[in-house]
DNA sequence: TGTACATCAGTGAACGCGCGTTCACTGATGTAC
DNA sequence: TGTACATCAGTGAACGCGCGTTCACTGATGTAC
């Protein structure tokens, strides 16, 4: 059998990544095949040796939990909770996750889209919710731990996503900071110190 | 001059009100001026005698503040804040709110569609949260109202549009009403009691 | 009151264009001998 | 080791289609006389 199995795999990773890279600057609707296959320096008709339509690359994308962002230092989640949930948090809404336009979490990055996308699209998209909320949880201690961690994620994912749809960076980054510092206070943690290195 | 002033104001409020809708449940990349302009029961031409672009009509759609919906009640803002803003949170927050793929808050049906919107979309969509902000902090005592207003506004948005995203109503729900009793303790405010009756 | 007219909101065919998807093909690669 | 072959990932022209926008027109209406 010619080509190796990794080297279709790699191409399939390949496409996924610039696909969500696409997707999450331009939105779902916006972006063509002949976009998504350009930038992974292939033609449109490859496409579908990969993929059976448009949509099921949808899925793909908004399930892949993303290297190099802050929910890759979550996923790892090594170490004591209690420290490293904070952590993620800060850097879920901090200053180069808001204004990091393509390597950024699907969930603050696609929530409208995907609330009208297919049934395989809305289930990736709440599993890696659920994934976020049960990692929260484990950052938390007191009662009605599930509670607010659903509402520590909605903060963080509403937070982030009004400061990208206003037209105004000032607005933007007291929405992301009062966000946070609020998210804190929720979760129940002393405000992150790094403020000043930021 | 034949058809009043009045005549031409109607169709163009009829077209805004047709796009809204449209918008909230499709998104603005997937409505075509066709289906807006045949939902108003006019034909496609016409459109271009009230609007120089698509994107006009975006901004207009954004920065219409709708009547019969949540944000309604809050905007006629008589009596008491201090007891009617807890109430826009809990109609805001409201099953019926989620349910309502129409007639919703612009606010919450698109974020991440503005966010990736135009100069004129992304103003209004500012406005319009602005005026959400200034008002969930008329409703608030104690100290950093400001701060408090700005992350409940991005509690309540985020919180309907995950809710929306995911592919489980029960989840749908669970986020919305920890979002609720989230949003009302930020707030300061005892917990709704019309819970039972919703 | 009745009629001729000017206005302009609304019509619908037409424009160039890019879309998602299909398909006959090409050619780089791993395997068999 | 060298060569012939089979596989199948990738190519790119072509498909039908719907898009945003333009434009010559039509006909309902308010006004002037």
């Amino acid at each position: 059998m010619p080509y190796s199995k990794e080297h279709k795999q790699k191409t399939r990773a390949k496409i996924v990544d610039c696909a969500r890279r696409l997707f999450n600057r331009h939105g779902f609707a916006s972006v063509s095949i002949d976009d998504i296959m350009g930038e992974a320096g292939l033609t449109r008709g490859g496409f579908y040796n990969h993929f059976g339509t448009k949509e099921e690359l949808y899925a793909a994308v908004v399930s892949q939990v993303i290297d190099g962002t802050p929910a890759d230092n979550w996923s790892r989640g090594e170490g004591e909770a209690s420290q490293i949930i904070p952590e993620f948090v800060t850097a879920y809404l901090s200053r180069a996750h808001l204004e990091n336009r393509e390597d950024c979490c699907s969930l603050m990055a696609l929530p409208s889209d995907v609330a009208r996308g297919g049934e395989d699209v809305r289930n990736a998209y709440r599993q890696v919710f659920e994934f976020m909320v049960t990692n929260l949880e484990k950052g938390m201690s007191g009662s009605d731990t599930r509670q607010r961690a659903l509402a520590l994620a909605a903060l963080c994912i509403g937070g982030m996503a009004v400061a990208r749809a206003v037209d105004d960076m000032g607005l933007a980054h007291e929405v992301r900071e009062a966000a946070r510092d609020t998210a804190f206070s929720v979760g129940g943690w002393v405000p992150p110190q790094i403020e000043a290195a930021e």
